[in-house]
RNA sequence: GCGCGGUUAGCUCAGUGGUAGAGCAUUACCUUGACACGGUAGGGGUCACAGGUUCGAACCCUGUAUCGCGCACCA
């Protein structure tokens, strides 16, 4: 290959080797191969979205996943998409269509708004795919799903029309959280409850009957009082008993004749007579609890909010049109006026805010759909029972706890961009054939319609009809006029013939909440209800990789989804687990600890970071720092350091190539160094560490071991003793070397690979390690490259890597350390070369007195004969291999190294003593594990030898 | 209120009972033939606090403080 660069420059490197992948199809599963399936379905992100730090993180996890699992041998399935994401896209382009034509949707209308957000989708929605293809994910594009494709929109349809067929779709008038700005119904999920400070306020009212009693009301919401139907005590509560029955005047509005203004006092025991006053204003139309007490008491309703949040007529003179908030200033003031106002106290209180638009909920009544959530009790229990692994596994309590407590799911929305409900409606006249009746169309447009598939509810209370209630001429004969529903997954052209005007059907205008359509994600774009190849060889997935801020949103759905849609023996599959394993990252922070939003800017462009660092950088330094269940305080310097070391890797390679020679030569045994073995040893310590580190899914292990491997183990010491050989003469071991070398880096960049994708593939190249390889198995590419094992005992036999290398070796580096620190304390400059006396404890190898010539920065490294003394005040060492002594060439520091060492010593002395204590502890001796006892008597005889050394050192200076 | 997580070096964090660790920052020296995105050697920690268990606790137990998160809430 061409001659490296001085420095890693990613901007080289990265675009081409992803345009090489893509154009060899390196990330197409194919369902046919006789690989063991591995697959991943992405968490899709907003089709409107940009990268942000989430994605990194998560996709990067991914993709480390991926890659491993096809060095593994595995037929990996990564399939990718984007979300249509109801509300967030259709407020990002109706904000556009305000700035820049001074329209609303309303304005346009329904079809044309809707071709707008198509083309919105169009110009933008790929944004976020190239992103991620600049991180290196390796998804299988050929698979992207949108979750408005036309099949998936199908598979939203259909299972609509099931769990409706099922009787768990119901529609009904409820209580639910209303968004006044983005003005529809949000599920409770969507619903962030946050501390606000207000008032509470004291007012106070008549009693009807008794002239001059007042009742004292607490209200955080005065100006709901028009709202007002009754005032609510405890039953039980000793100071209003004797009111119950008898009636209130409500303040406002305060137009309205008293007559109409008498409320009923009622006793229900939902009033907690502790709080406040013991005296409960109910207003059921714009407060869920007192909804249920309105219910209870069969209160009537009285709306007093627009859908805007405005207040309505019925709120008087003085509210009408008010914005609610202006209105509880206003309603203040009236109260003070009518001199009805006790007293207003600061109040914090919870206030249920609108996730999306920032907003107070308004609870409000209306219809909407709900669904009674389906296949709960086998999600909870193989979440239960470990058959569904979460990491980490306290996350399986929170899933648990919301599973056990959830109410039904609100899934309409009064939005335009999203899945359409699929039922249509006609009135249904009485007893008059006049209008389409169910065999009608069934002839008329020859569809296959039988009257079994029609379902037919009377909206009013809910009451299914079955066909039978129609003559055989089509006459409604139910004795009523209602609603004729139908619901069906239609084509498109079926549609379109019920909403002609022959037949006069109009479809539910609401759209499907959006995780109504990716709760059916890891199958539904896979090819259901089809039983496709993917499916089955890909389905349920291996793992889930995603956030725990949607483990009700999305996790916990699609596992119901999953138990529900594919639990059927046709997919042959008794577990019906839609992945086995769901890991859930951190959350990005910055580094005041805040979460990364766009309103605080406080979050960095991934792509700017890419562009400064390299993709491997970013991915690589978000690893590092990123501990499994851990919130991660982002800090660019982690991006740096991904980038320091990808430069470090290069530079490594870059010193391999610059010795020339064979590539991936023949490593003899007899020739191994005992640094040779020390590094091969090193890297099966490695290679078992990320064995261990992946079956726990610990990336942040993984990369700290890589970390420590390359730079701390290979770089620091192996590479550096290897240039005893490189300068010396002996071509056998040089060329031994080179291979041990090559042997390292072509493990070592295999390992590298699924954290830093382009470098490593890359290098790979560019050493030259692909030359030699089958094709499929790192030939072309090293996606495909084995993944390294540990070494069997035949290896480790063959080249005698015996443990005890270890040691051997690590004594003398540490050697190596102390006659660093010589030099230092001798102020000695790290450029100056130093003649040294080594006196060995055993005779040494010639490679070894060379290894710590070079490794000392020495001139040279004598070695003396065992009775050889240095002259007194010689700066002296003494090590488990030796003694060295660095004669005096200039002036030395004496009294400072003399405080060192006395320093080390008094060290040494606390551990000594420390041991020692220990051991003379009977209660130790006794119950210690024998290895334990070993490891200390070891420690005690090693601290004793680091004593009698400095204290030898000492001496040497003395005199 | 219930539940979960955190509290270890200046900062960000590892560390599941046996010698307190990493990266960054910092100090000193060094541009030497892979790399200054670098090298070498340092300095720096009563592991939040208090009890308990144990021969031995950063680690296990109990409690406290404090920060953060989730769920549920009383107007």
């Amino acid at each position: 290959m061409a001659e490296l660069s001085k420095a890693y420059e990613p901007q080289l490197v990265e675009d081409k080797w992803y345009d090489f992948w893509l154009k060899q199809n390196c990330f197409t599963a194919n369902p046919k191969s006789a690989k063991p399936a591995y697959s991943i379905v992405i968490p899709p992100p907003n089709v409107t979205g940009m990268l942000h730090m989430g994605h990194v993180l998560n996709n990067t996890i991914q993709d480390i996943l991926a890659r491993k699992a096809r060095m593994d041998g595995k037929e990996v399935l990564w399939l990718p998409g984007t979300d249509h994401a109801g509300i967030a896209t259709q407020v990002m382009v109706e904000k556009q269509l305000k700035k820049e034509e001074k329209k609303t949707r309303h304005d346009l209308g329904r079809e044309e708004f809707l071709k707008r957000v198509w083309l919105w989708k169009e110009k933008h929605g790929d944004i976020i795919i190239n992103q991620l293809k600049k991180l290196g994910s390796s998804c299988d594009w050929t698979r992207e799903r949108f979750t408005m494709d036309p099949d998936y929109s199908r598979c939203v349809q259909k299972v609509f029309v099931e769990l409706y067929k099922k009787g768990l779709i119901y529609r009904g008038k409820r209580m639910v959280n209303w968004c006044p700005v983005s003005q529809t119904a949000l599920s409770d999920e969507e619903v962030e409850m946050k501390a606000q400070k207000g008032f509470m306020y004291h007012f106070k009212v008549e009693v009807a009957e008794l002239p001059g009693t007042w009742l004292t009301i607490a209200t955080t919401r005065p100006e709901t009082i028009p709202g007002d139907t009754a005032v609510a005590v405890n039953p039980k509560d000793p100071r209003y008993t004797h009111l119950i029955g008898k009636h209130i005047v409500r303040p406002l509005p305060a137009e309205l004749p008293r007559e109409q203004k008498l409320i009923p006092i009622i006793g229900d025991e939902h009033v907690d007579f502790e709080f406040g006053t013991g005296v409960l204003k109910v207003t059921p139309a714009h407060d869920k609890a007192d909804f249920d007490i309105g219910t209870r008491h069969k209160l009537p309703l009285i709306e007093v909010i627009h859908a805007d949040g405005s207040m309505n007529d019925l709120t008087g003179a003085d509210l009408r049109g008010l914005d609610r908030f202006k209105a509880r200033k206003v309603a203040v003031e009236k109260l003070t006026e009518q001199e009805a106002l006790v007293e207003a106290k600061p109040y914090e209180n919870n206030v249920g805010y609108s996730q999306r638009a920032d907003v107070p909920i308004e609870p409000r009544l209306s219809e909407q759909w709900f669904l009674k959530y389906p296949a709960v009790e086998p999600s909870k229990a193989c979440v239960a029972d470990g058959r569904m692994k979460f990491h980490p596994d306290r996350w399986a309590k929170v899933y648990d706890h919301w599973l056990t407590n959830i109410q039904d799911w609100c899934i309409s929305r009064q939005l335009w961009w999203g899945h359409r409900i699929p039922v249509w409606s006609c009135v249904q006249k009485k007893n008059l054939p006049n209008g389409p009746q169910p065999h009608h169309f069934a002839n008329l447009i020859n569809l296959d319609f039988s009257l079994d598939d029609l379902m037919v509810v009377r909206i009013s209370d809910g009451v299914v009809f079955s066909g039978k209630e129609f003559s055989t001429n089509g006459e409604n004969i139910s004795g009523e006029e209602f609603n004729f529903v139908l619901c069906g997954d239609y084509s498109e052209e079926e549609a379109k013939l019920l909403e002609s005007d022959h037949f006069g059907f109009k479809r539910d205008s609401d759209v499907l909440d959006t995780w109504f359509s990716s709760w059916l994600w890891p199958f539904a774009t896979m090819g259901w209800p089809e039983q496709t190849e993917t499916l089955k060889k890909f389905y349920p997935t291996t793992d889930l990789v995603t956030g725990p801020d949607i483990i009700f949103f999305w996790v916990a759905r699609m596992i119901m989804a999953g138990y529900e849609f594919m639990g059927e023996p046709q997919f042959g599959l008794p577990d019906a687990l839609p992945f086995q394993n769901v890991y859930f990252t951190g959350i990005i922070r910055d580094k005041q600890g805040r979460k990364m939003s766009k309103t605080l800017g406080n979050s960095p462009d991934p792509i700017e970071l890419i562009t400064k660092y390299g993709a491997d950088a970013l991915r690589f330094g978000t690893m590092r720092g990123a501990p499994l269940g851990q919130d991660v305080m982002f800090d660019e310097k982690d991006v740096e350091l991904g980038r320091n070391f990808c430069n470090k890797l290069w530079n490594a390679c870059r010193f391999r190539q610059m010795q020339g020679g064979e590539v991936q030569g023949e490593i003899h045994p007899a020739l191994l160094t005992n640094d040779d073995k020390w590094i091969l040893l090193k890297l099966d310590a490695a290679i078992r560490e990320l064995d261990t580190a992946f079956a726990a899914y610990k990336f942040s292990d993984a990369t700290a071991a890589l970390y420590r491997f390359f730079w701390n183990e290979y770089c620091d010491w192996y590479v550096e003793a290897s240039k005893a050989v490189f300068y010396g003469t002996d071509d056998a071991l040089k060329a031994n070397t080179l291979a041990v070398i090559d042997f390292i880096l072509s493990h070592t960049l295999r390992l590298f690979h699924p954290f830093i994708p382009f470098i490593s593939e890359e290098l790979w190249h560019g050493m030259g390690f692909s030359t030699d390889m089958p094709e499929d198995q790192g030939g072309q590419t090293i996606m495909y490259a084995h993944w390294p094992k540990p070494f069997d005992a035949d290896f480790t036999a063959h080249y005698g890597l015996e443990a005890c290398w270890l040691d051997i070796v690590n004594a003398k580096y540490e050697f190596v350390t102390q006659g660093r620190n010589l030099r230092r304390e001798g102020n000695i400059p790290a450029n100056k070369k130093v003649k040294f006396q080594f006196k060995p404890a055993a005779e040494p190898t010639p490679h070894d007195q060379e290894v710590l010539k070079i490794l000392l920065n020495a001139e040279s490294l004598e070695v003396v004969a065992a009775d050889f003394q240095p002259r007194k005040g010689t700066p002296t060492l003494r090590g488990a291999i030796g003694e060295l002594f660095m004669p005096l060439e200039g002036l030395i520091d004496v009294a400072a190294e003399k405080a060192r060492l006395q320093k080390e010593i008094e060290k040494f002395d606390s551990e000594i003593l420390k041991v020692e204590q220990k051991l003379a502890n009977p209660n130790f001796t006794t119950k210690v594990p024998a290895a334990v006892l070993e490891d200390h008597r070891n420690r005690l005889i090693e601290w004793q030898a680091k004593r009698e050394h400095a204290r030898a050192a000492l001496n040497a200076l003395e005199g």
